[in-house]
DNA sequence: ATATGGTTTAACCATTCGGACAAAAGTATA
DNA sequence: TATACTTTTGTCCGAATGGTTAAACCATAT
């Protein structure tokens, strides 16, 4: 394995995962995929055999991506504001470099609910846990949280939608101002989690 | 015309719309549509001319379905309160009743945003028009809202993300419990007004 | 009976994925 | 250097599938 073989192995990598993000997986095709990476079809089959097992590859990678870090923030010690604000920052910040992930996994998993169960097995993580790990740490604290699983998904939403919807509210709300709205992203930040903590905010 | 007629013609949009939205424009062929509508091939393109117009068609009525309500309720003369519970209420509702909805729209919009201006355009909405009433609507009462735009986000957000994302929170947060996840959508609407209004709550 | 409009059959052409094959270029090793 | 092995390219092919069109068929209403 040398290191030009390393190089085209992941250069390919790089450029299909762009090209799938953008463009979906029946809407990629492997030609596209080598005239973007400046190489050709065959080369693709000789690294990878097929576009399923490309796309899979892929898929995975992006998919685990992001839980681990789930469960890392709300197992440390923490206080739970601490933790809600690292979780708020770590997310949105990690979605600014990577703007196109929450509706390529959404999209995906929605067509294709059947292999999610095998994505978390390969993935080596346990989910169950991380989840549980974060109810507890929600129900510790003396918060008006009603049902953790709620507002679990108000704080995951919170982060993703705005990800998820960009040209609908960049051309919506921000008469398509790209700067306007790169700006309202990083804000977001802050709003995100001071919006979470005074909803939960007893009294 | 006759009722043979219509019932075919409204037959395919109806089957087609079910298949875009599950699939995707690329995801989708012809065939498919034809074959879960029971008829053949050329018969779509007798009353559709072609793959895109059929699309199109369907995905202007869905994309238009949604904005004209909010901006009805946010022009009535409620309290802000009242407001908000409407638009809750009436947007959970009606994704309970077509879950696709949020991520068909979201998806084509992110591979295809260039349309989007014609759409609105075609929708006879003027989308400008409903923001402004919607903020003039946020600020003029006393609440603890810095900015009406990161407001209206999580407002929507809060609304959508858990359709969009079903699949995965169902089998992360509810080991794909479908009547779990079921009631955990209706308890939202009461859930998501309550949040909201807690999080803009002065003091 | 004929004209009309819905429907089917059959075919067209382009494109897709996957691969076979031969040859060139590159790299390692003896 | 000579030799073997790996990577890369180019070309072409086959089977399948894609969207599309033209023509024929059929029922019905005039």
């Amino acid at each position: 394995m040398t290191a030009k073989n390393v190089s085209t192995e992941e250069n390919i990598l790089n450029v299909a995962r762009e090209v799938f993000m953008r463009n979906g997986y029946s809407g990629t095709t492997m030609q596209r995929i080598a005239d973007e990476a400046g190489i050709n079809k065959s080369l693709l089959h000789y690294y990878y055999r097929s576009k399923e097992k490309l796309f899979g590859q892929i898929f995975a990678e992006v998919f685990s991506q992001f839980i681990p870090e789930l469960g890392k923030i709300f197992m440390t010690d923490m206080s739970l504001e601490e933790k809600i604000r690292a979780f708020v920052d770590s997310y949105i910040e990690g979605f600014i470099r990577n703007p196109l992930i929450p509706i390529f996994v959404m999209q995906e998993l929605s067509t294709n609910p059947q292999n999610l169960a095998d994505l978390i097995r390969k993935s080596g993580i346990d989910p169950e846990m991380v989840i549980r790990t974060i109810m507890e740490s929600l129900k510790k604290e003396d918060l008006n949280i009603q049902d953790p699983k709620q507002f679990m998904v108000n704080m995951i939403g919170l982060c993703v939608f705005p990800f998820a919807a960009q040209p609908l509210i960049q051309r919506l709300i921000f008469n398509n101002d790209e700067k306007a709205y790169s700006k309202f992203l990083l804000e977001r930040k802050h709003e995100v989690s001071e919006f979470l903590l005074n909803a939960i905010r007893k009294g």
